[in-house]
DNA sequence: CAGAAAAGCTACTAACCAGTAACTTTATTT
DNA sequence: AAATAAAGTTACTGGTTAGTAGCTTTTCTG
């Protein structure tokens, strides 16, 4: 117990500041985005000093990739979890639901996709396309799934669904909503998946 | 003719340069957006040096507020140019294209709201809120036409609609599909009108 | 053609920021 | 308690960029 037990209480004040310094960087990148968040941002929203904040990750490239992997994998993570039960469109729901919410509770969206020279530098990070690409086949079978079954339109390219729909837990509407409307987080979630299936059309549910 | 032509003159030219301007940070907003957008670069693509790029527009914040009116001002006179003939949807979906062509040829995204701050800095900037206003008029006014006579979903509120609508026009999917699918423009076009209106789901065209 | 005025340019500044060197404090080991 | 190692800190460097001062060239006027 006594080497042991102090290896791990160090670790687990280690660890315990690293997810602390990752929240942060979650929080700010979701505020002010890759360029404008600095380390001193970073640092100062833990409570310690820059060079501690590089005792942890090496530069601000590798923060932000470690703090997008956690994301993913959340992502991952959440999608095994899913019943067994539940069709490749329930599926598809829960997910952007879930991405939706820790969207508005504060967190960073899904993909820092808007940037082209943020989205370069994440592709040079072969853990986190790793993970990406993990992700991405899992949702690619759930659409192609659903398109086979005829929940989701098949005269569409999967592409096309795909990248829409990972677009959708970006949508800069989610932030307009919160700013400028009064609806409560639930209902602009459940206003962002109905547009996202069934778009600004009538459902059909009213004519019918 | 002696002084008027003279004048005149100098104004075109110094009119044609500007609009140059304009052009190249058009150009290089929707590559790098604001951030990563140095007034060294502008001005380097246009073949001036920085002083003089500062004779024309005082500060960055002031030239990527004019680019942007010019923008917004071509969707203004593209909504009014708009035949008289076609329902309100038939509208919003011309307009959409081509807010989604000007990009594909690589202009900058419609709206710049992904960043926060980019969007304070011009909610700053009186001539461009009173132009995104004016043009918020004229599209709210079409949604809710839209919702009355059913063609678009009258259960979902119209701040939902009309915001979802503005953000289709930054889709970073546009982005994805034309990187990495081998989709023509004009298949790209239709597409994300497609999933713009009617979502993922089957249109239900297929099963009548 | 002389002289004025406008437009443009080179070369700077001030501020900011990622990353680091070297010193200080705190904790650990014996 | 002394020696050592680890973690933290202050104060810097080097590079970048918005914005400008002051000189040079071009253009216009009489």
């Amino acid at each position: 117990m006594s080497i042991f037990s102090k290896i791990s209480f160090k670790d687990q004040a280690f660890k315990l500041r690293e997810s602390a310094v990752l929240d942060a960087t979650t929080k700010i990148l979701g505020d002010k985005g890759f360029d404008l968040m600095t380390m001193d941002d970073v640092a100062n929203a833990v409570g310690i000093s820059k060079p501690s904040l590089y005792k942890h990750f090496k530069s601000k490239e590798d923060l932000v990739g470690e703090a997008l992997i956690r994301l993913i994998d959340g992502a991952i993570e959440f999608v095994a979890a899913l019943e067994q039960g539940q069709s490749p469109v329930q599926k598809l729901s829960a997910l952007l639901e879930w991405a939706l919410r820790v969207r508005l509770e504060g967190g960073m969206p899904f993909l820092p996709s808007t940037n082209a020279s943020v989205r370069s530098m994440l592709m040079r990070n072969m853990r986190y396309v790793t993970r990406i690409l993990k992700l991405n086949g899992q949702l690619e079978k759930l659409v192609q799934a659903a398109q086979k079954s005829g929940e989701l339109d098949s005269s569409l390219p999967s592409d096309v669904i795909l990248f829409s729909y990972y677009s959708r837990t970006c949508d800069p509407a989610v932030d307009y909503l919160q700013q400028f409307s009064k609806m409560k987080n639930d209902d602009v979630v459940q206003a962002m998946l109905q547009v996202a299936f069934q778009g600004f059309r009538p459902t059909g549910k009213n004519t019918r």
